[in-house]
DNA sequence: GACGTTTTTGGGAACGTTTGCACAGATTTT
DNA sequence: AAAATCTGTGCAAACGTTCCCAAAAACGTC
């Protein structure tokens, strides 16, 4: 079972013509005459043509795909970045390949090399929070594959970078915090070696010190996992419950969620006296309860940002030696007042 | 800035032999000798050969590529499903390429078409909420592209099919409603046009029927953009309240999302008095207040089905002309019972 | 009308594979 | 000892493009 389509070689000889002449009719280069491209453009368009993408990589030695590693689409962070990132790359006319590393270094690895031997033009990638060596990665990009990182980005890896504001959007949700009154401020956080991580852990401690809150490591809480274990995160809600906070500063998508579940299934009496707020683009926070204060990543930009990007490294001329790092801000959405009111 | 990688040729060149010999070699045909074999996978393994998917693809005239085409990522449904897609179609080494409806029928027919002129292998499709004529796929289906169908299927295609027990699901909902004593159940549902709408409706009215309700068609809204647009939601919302429902059954993910949050804005205190149920497979059901009743469809087991029907389909010697639909359960999550309670 | 220019077209190699066929050498059969 | 059969290998075409290079046609100029 296989596709019957026309091609170049149909055309050209049924318009008794070159293969080379379609294809720069086609092409619309200025070689040919205005009537031979109208000729062969109407019969293209009446026998439907459409050229083989594939016989074209193999010839230009080009996929016109971009690669995509997320840790999952299923969190709303990354389906929106993956929505930017579509709206650019569909108008450059490339198309994007999807791959989900459900936060496993392992798998992360193997879906890039996939995606490489699928022969992609370029990678864009979020870091799994299992992920420490990016050795494998620096191997690609010598070898000439562009790749710009977004969200979780490493420190030593000369390439374009996209990320929120994390210090701004962890400092402004925990100063939130404390001007609601909360003073024992726990944190809720991702693997230690993601750039985020640290990111918002720092933004985490310059609003405690700005409000001459001292800060106590036992309030910190990592999840490796990035909060893929259910029972990751019930332990972290244990240990700190009875530390007694009256807010928590969450980190991440999937661990502010979690974090929720976890608090409601193992200490639903304590759930609504505790003030949460966490970085999350869920489109469902308005349903939560308890209800929280985002910090909401512009992810839709990111994508596009950073397929940008990686679309001019693709189609530079020469080596880009020059990179930068955008940084976008970050929104926070305040919760609603009435916290605790049956009426959320 | 371009790849460089070894080939067929340079291993030939390198070892002295010729590239049909190694090429027979890599693939373990039986012609070759041992010795020959073993020289050229060590060599291979050596240069870090890996095959050139395209020009593989541009002989055997396949992609080892299947499409997908679903309304949006971020609906926790078709990202589970994609999960199961992924899970039976890398263990038989094809990969996937995901697109989005955003439930608008330009949209699907633009990616399908793109799709297929990147020489996917096949499609796994779950039509957009708008889509009414789909001819665009009989003709595709017609040239030699196997088409699987799921969860939104159309009734007039002779092809495998992929889809929950709606009429079941539906009818649990509802009865479950009924049973916890409610009588006035309005019901918003999806475009009229689509497969599951008319099975859930059915379902619905035999709950009805069951228990001796008159079925009433004004407790019915049809939202034809699946509530990608709020607007759609609050209206029906609007519309229905004035009917004093005690209870709503609601047919889709994005609808039972988007009818809470419709509820919670428009009329934020009857939002607690009126009883849910809906089609849901968000992992999140937990926060969300007001809690509801979930029908869960068993979307990660819809996608493997679905695929392992295409690739039969893909791989078959001979055209397929038996088709099948398989119908898998859905499973009724029943909300917690303090409803109303401000510790949920 | 011979010559140089410009415009338009065609031939054919190349991209990296796979595979039908031919063929050399070793082995067996007659 | 010649013929037939096996084994293992190589040649070359093909998949559908693109593009370098050359050739043909059209035009201008003296």
């Amino acid at each position: 079972m296989r596709f019957e389509t026309s091609t170049i070689k149909d055309i050209a000889k049924a318009l008794g013509l070159s293969t080379s002449t379609v294809s720069r009719a086609l092409r619309d280069r200025y070689e040919i005459s205005e009537e031979t491209k109208k000729l062969v453009l109407a019969y293209a368009e009446k026998v439907n043509y459409r050229a083989n993408p594939i016989a074209r990589s193999l010839k230009e030695r080009r996929s016109y795909s971009i690669g995509i590693i997320v840790s999952e689409i299923a969190n709303n962070f990354f389906s929106q970045v993956i929505n930017g990132i579509e709206s650019i790359a569909y108008d450059k006319d490339y198309h994007v390949i999807i791959s989900q590393s459900h936060e496993s270094y392992k798998q992360e690895k193997l879906n890039v090399e996939h995606l490489a031997s699928r022969s992609i033009d370029g990678l864009l990638i979020a870091l799994s929070s299992e992920t420490q060596d990016i050795d494998y990665l620096r191997d690609l990009y010598s070898k000439g594959l562009p790749i710009v990182f977004f969200d979780r980005v490493p420190e030593d890896f000369e390439t374009h970078k996209v990320i929120a504001n994390n210090f701004k959007g962890a400092f402004d949700a925990t100063e939130h915090l404390i001007l609601s009154g909360k003073r024992t401020i726990a944190h809720l956080t991702n693997s230690e070696n993601l750039s985020i991580t640290k990111e918002r852990l720092g933004g985490y401690k310059a609003a405690l010190a700005k409000y001459h809150i001292e800060f106590k490591p036992e309030l910190v809480k990592y999840c490796q996992h990035g909060g893929m274990h259910s029972a990751e995160l019930e332990q972290a809600v244990t240990e700190l419950l009875p530390l007694k906070p009256d807010g928590i500063f969450i980190s991440s998508d999937r661990l502010t969620t979690g974090c929720i579940m976890a608090l409601k299934k193992t200490n639903p009496e304590v759930a609504h006296n505790i003030a949460i707020s966490g970085f999350t683009n869920s489109n469902l926070v308005e349903l939560f309860s308890p209800s929280l204060t985002s910090v909401k990543q512009p992810a839709f930009e990111m994508g596009q940002v950073a397929t940008e990007l990686l679309i001019s490294m693709i189609e530079a001329k020469r080596p880009v030696t020059e990179f930068e790092t955008k940084v976008l801000d970050t929104e926070l959405v305040k919760m609603p007042k009435q916290v605790g009111s049956k009426f959320l």
